[in-house]
DNA sequence: CTGTTAGCGCGTTCAA
DNA sequence: TTGAACGCGCTAACAG
């Protein structure tokens, strides 16, 4: 029932800076300098600028702004994935640091799809941002020249690339999972399950692989492949997981999870199977959600800087864009947090 | 180490439209053409243009573009919160929705905090953003005037007001608390406690109350404002609220959660003291996310329609924007979800 | 189908 | 301390 001919009907625009000026008899610039630096302007005609905006419920105009001053004001972050809790603290910090420095957020996810994020990178760039954080270092090269040649300030965070090529506030992904792999090898496991997410196109993801691997490799002993499995994020992805983990024979002693939600599914799942955590198998998790704490038995896990990247990726951006010469904190650290769902291998373990 | 006079190193701005056009030897109106109607434009030229498009990593200047055609193509979104899981299925397919649809998204959160949702609401609107989703509706007429007078459409969401003032889309806080309520009822319980967010500023947290009151008004009963605890939302404010609730006497025989988390809380403090859910005590939460059915007992609660709220928020936006005669819909469902944690009151019961 | 011509609303010179 | 004039990059009329 919507006929094409329908459009057209542009809103009525708000007042402008020239009516205001009008209004309050004064030029367009005193206005402008109100609004942008009013220590030069006299107190008298601040205030009948100011009485004069109220009035008409001025509000600047960003795009004419933006277009004048070469700034948007804006700053864009690209995630992954927007409905979990995944990402959620690291957002609620990014938007508050930048939020309170005057600057609006604008966001964007893409399910881990590459296609969908160099998309969002160009219709952000488009929007104006000021600058972007991006999560995670695999993209196309194209994107990062699209960035770069248009003069846009960004950060990758959730990662720290050794290699500084590219500035980066995170952490050391393939040393936290090292760190939760040697947790279980020193409680004498050496027979370890891996949840993980899909590794293609998710740096943090291989990262946790390569490090638990590597963290068997210490001891002499190797990853078996068969006990590695890649499953798309969620609790029930991880239940299913590793209920098949449980019908390999030996069966693993102990589980590691790339994220967060596979543990706690794997943890439910054990409990549907009668298996005893972590008396009979070990199970970790990544990241320190509020629901690892609350389970029983407790998570073991390795907490990551969530908010932190979040606050420090704005705060990074922010005094880029004033012009200082800021560099990149160095990879910031994680925490092994032991509780109750790790525990020595079964002694009739082989 | 960062003195003041650091400022002023604006970064070198990307390529122009008519830069594009000298390089593909057309005029800058032709280069507008191919990127907003591309059909006018014979396909020779076209291609042209997009060679110097690529070749110069061209993007659009947004703040231009909305100067000129008075439209940024891009929608805001303000939520009291970001980092929990509450409001992330609504913004994951709020940002599907108008991406989709070329637009971007801009998004705040302001933490309950109403002041501070006014001040995103200016920037916002600064901003350029075409058209504007709030949630609830409890905010100061200034508020409402501001958006109105510049001409910017906007949707509140997860309510549903019945005096259909403003459009709304959501569903009935009221009618939810209400079926929850009614369902402990059918089920013998009479003395029940309740664990809501604070009211104030929160007309959904406040129409849930006002359900679960006159639930219990159509049996002749009363809600014992004793046994009514605000908190701010989160499992951890839940156990504790929990704990406090069975400390009443006579104890009551089930508690409803305004909040999920709150449930979740209660079911482990339930677990810790010992108290056999739903045997002693029966909880509802409020919501359905994925822990609910995960728990054991799986929770009983009333599932609202997140996702489809974001969907349909983005969708009458755009259609408004596409000048189409568009009525928000009427009240979405909810629906009951009954799992393990209520029973009938234990028989002892008073 | 394509080019020409005007602004859109604002920040920022420069003089006064 | 204030005002006048210019142009940021683009879209939208209008002609051709």
């Amino acid at each position: 029932m919507a006929p094409e001919g329908a459009f057209k009907n542009r809103a009525k625009t708000g007042a402008t800076l020239e009516e205001v000026a009008r209004h309050a008899g004064v030029s367009p610039a005193t206005v402008s300098r109100c609004l942008n630096s009013p220590d030069l302007v006299r107190p008298a005609l601040k205030s009948k600028v100011e009485a004069a905006i109220r009035l008409l419920d001025y509000v600047p105009h960003g795009g004419a702004r933006s277009l004048a001053s070469r700034r948007s004001r804006m700053i864009g972050a690209i995630f992954p994935i927007l409905d979990t809790t995944l990402f959620g603290r690291t957002l609620e910090a990014l938007q508050q640091e930048v939020g309170e420095a005057g600057y609006t957020l604008v966001v964007a996810s893409y399910g881990y799809d590459l296609e969908r994020e160099q998309h969002h990178v160009r219709n952000l760039l488009t929007s104006g941002i000021d600058a972007l954080v991006l999560v995670g270092g695999i993209r196309d090269d194209s994107v990062y020249r699209l960035i770069e040649r248009n003069g846009v300030p960004y950060v990758l965070i959730w990662i720290s690339e050794s290699d500084g090529e590219r500035p980066c506030i995170g952490f050391d992904n393939a040393e936290a999972a090292r760190r939760a792999a040697r947790h279980l090898l020193d409680m004498g496991h050496s027979r370890i399950g891996v949840i993980s997410g899909f590794v293609k196109d998710n740096d943090r993801a291989a990262a946790r692989i390569a490090g638990t691997r590597s963290a068997l490799a210490e001891q002499g002993l190797t990853l078996d492949e068969s006990l590695v499995l890649e499953r798309p994020f969620g609790s029930t992805e991880g239940r299913e997981a590793f209920r098949l983990l449980m019908t390999r024979r030996p069966r693993p002693t102990a589980v590691i999870c790339g994220s967060e939600p596979f543990a706690y599914g794997a943890l439910f799942e054990a409990q549907a199977l009668g298996l005893k955590v972590p008396d009979e198998v070990s199970i970790t998790g990544f990241d320190d959600f509020w629901l690892a704490a609350q389970m029983t038995p407790g998570l073991t896990t390795v907490r990551t800087p969530q908010s932190e990247m979040g606050r420090l990726a704005g705060r990074h951006l922010l005094s880029v864009l004033a012009g200082e010469e800021a560099v990149p904190p160095s990879p910031l650290d994680v925490e092994l947090i032991v509780r109750g769902s790790t525990g020595p291998p079964p002694a009739d373990a082989p």
